[in-house]
DNA sequence: TTCTTTCGATTGATTAGTCAAGTGATACAA
DNA sequence: TTGTATCACTTGACTAATCAATCGAAAGAA
């Protein structure tokens, strides 16, 4: 009756993981103060900085909305700032951003790898790379048209 | 610098492709009038009934105010029914919940299929199945203790 | 010069989730 | 019998996201 495919199943596994690791991550960075979402947002503003708004929520794909309210919070918080010239809104990290990226960078880089090496060979971690880069880029062209 | 390992590469695809996915599935199951997680709650429920609140938390990993919420808008929605006993409250399916999930189940499972089928061969769907099957079973293992 | 369009950013309403404190009934000990 | 502890569930305050409506400045047309 309701059967199941591998796709679906790999589905599953999918959700459940990003999911579950976002809940440890939030865990893990709970100690300095930020979450992953937040973490993410200040990563990308210190690699791509000054960053308009619009170009900013194309890379980490949220909405226009999204973006605002999370750099008010940023905003809030001191870790970035706003500068505004013409209609664009450029977006840069503060003395106080920056101390908090380059404080948390290492440890979450260290805690994602930790865990992934924990349980895959580096032959595995190369093909589900591989295969992993296959299905995003295919729902990255599907969200595009 | 700023050196990213394989591990947290993989990890920004997962996150990408789980976010993007959703999207797309929320777009499409819009004609249905249901969102994602309502269908994973939905069927949840469909499979488990008479399931505890506390037992379908688990199962779709959500805390238990989380759960609170989601079944209040369901039940409002005349989804699923909620009956107290001892201190317990059993969730099941109201008719309109089971068509709803049957009407829905089968294009849902179909979207989902293609999607992946579209860029994987069935022995790269069982290698990733297979790796992602190691990964999510880390990060459970990690969240339970 | 005024009128309209365009476009980035904001905001209100809603869904979805978290944590922590609170509720209310039962069970069990003093 | 009167606490008190326990346990499932709820709720308030918050983060995070969506969509749709709106704002406001600039650009271009009449």
């Amino acid at each position: 009756m309701k059967k199941n495919t591998l796709a679906s199943l790999i589905w599953v596994r999918m959700i459940r993981f990003t999911h579950q690791s976002t809940v440890l991550s939030n865990d893990f960075l709970k100690q300095y103060d930020i979450t992953a979402a937040q973490f993410d947002v200040l990563n990308q503003i210190g690699t791509y900085q000054p960053i308009s708004q619009s170009e900013l929520a194309e890379r980490v794909t949220i909405s226009a909305g999204g973006i605002s309210r999370m750099l008010s919070r940023l905003e809030r918080e001191g870790y970035i700032a706003r500068s505004i010239e013409w209609k664009v809104k450029w977006i840069s990290l503060t003395e106080k951003g920056r101390t908090k990226l380059d404080e948390v960078f290492e440890h979450q880089l260290q805690f994602q790898t930790s865990l992934i090496e924990s349980c895959l060979s580096k032959e595995e971690q190369k093909s589900l790379y591989r295969l992993m880069t296959k299905v995003q880029k295919q729902t990255e062209k599907q969200l595009n048209n």
